[in-house]
DNA sequence: TTGATATATCAATCATTCTTGATATATGCT
DNA sequence: AGCATATATCAAGAATGATTGATATATCAA
C-alpha cells in the first residue's frame, strides 16, 4: 500500500481522511482528546469497527494515542493535517517535485 | 459512495488524489494542460488506464477537459485544490461544522 | 482470584476499486 | 469512401479495503 514515491506519505493521509467514518472520528477528536468508549458512544458504531479505523488513522499519522488505566485516548496530531495543508499548496503551485524555492 | 454529509465534495477529493497514478497525472497537469496522448508518453501506462483515471479525477472536479479535434485536453482546475486546502485548514482548526466564523 | 470492562486482533465475508484487453466512437486525412 | 489516430467504455478478473462476529489481552475492582 506504500507509495515508493516522496509523495508516500501525502497519500497515506489522503486516503486515511478519504472515508466518511474516519473523517467523522476526526472530526470528534478534532474538539479534543477522547477514549475509544466515547467514540463509540457518540458515533454508535460497533467497537471493533472503530478500533480498525483508528488503526489506519493512527498508521497515517493523523491521530496519536495514549494508554491510561483500562482506556486508550487517542488525539489529533494537527501537525500531520498542517503538513497535508502545505503539500496541496506546492501542489496546487506546481513546486512539489521543485528544488527550486516555491512561489 | 457519495458520503450524506456536507464533506462528501472533499471526500471525493481526497480520494481522487489519494492515488498513485492519479498523483502522478496531476503532478504532470500541474505544469499545463495536456492531451491523453502527451500524458501515455510521459507516464508510459495503458490509454484506458489514463482514461479510467481521468474520467475519477474529472469526476472528483479536480480537472477539466476540452476537446479539440480529435485530441481531448485536460487541464488542473486549482480553485478545487484551493477549496480542499481550505477544508484542510478548517478540520485542522475544528471549525468544520461550526457555524461561527472560523479562527 | 474472580468477574467486569476496555480495547485490539483475527478470519471470513462482502464491497469497492483497479487493471487488462477488446471493442466502440469520433475525427481527420487521402 | 476508406483508413488511421485519439479517446472512451465495457466486461472479466485481480487486488484492496471494509464489516462482522468471535476471541484474546490487559486492567481494574471486589
Amino acid at each position: 500500500m506504500r507509495a515508493a514515491t516522496a509523495n508516500g506519505k501525502a497519500i497515506d493521509l489522503l486516503k486515511a481522511l478519504a472515508e466518511p467514518i474516519r473523517l467523522e472520528i476526526i472530526e470528534s477528536l478534532s474538539t479534543g482528546e477522547k477514549c475509544v468508549c466515547e467514540l463509540m458512544q457518540e458515533t454508535d458504531l460497533a467497537q471493533s469497527k472503530i478500533s480498525f479505523h483508528l488503526k489506519v488513522l493512527k498508521q497515517a499519522g493523523v491521530i496519536t494515542d495514549r494508554q491510561s488505566g483500562r482506556w486508550v485516548y487517542y488525539k489529533l496530531d494537527v501537525r500531520a493535517l498542517k503538513s497535508l495543508q502545505n503539500w496541496i499548496k506546492k501542489l496546487r503551485k506546481g513546486c512539489l517535485n521543485e528544488v527550486s524555492y516555491c512561489e
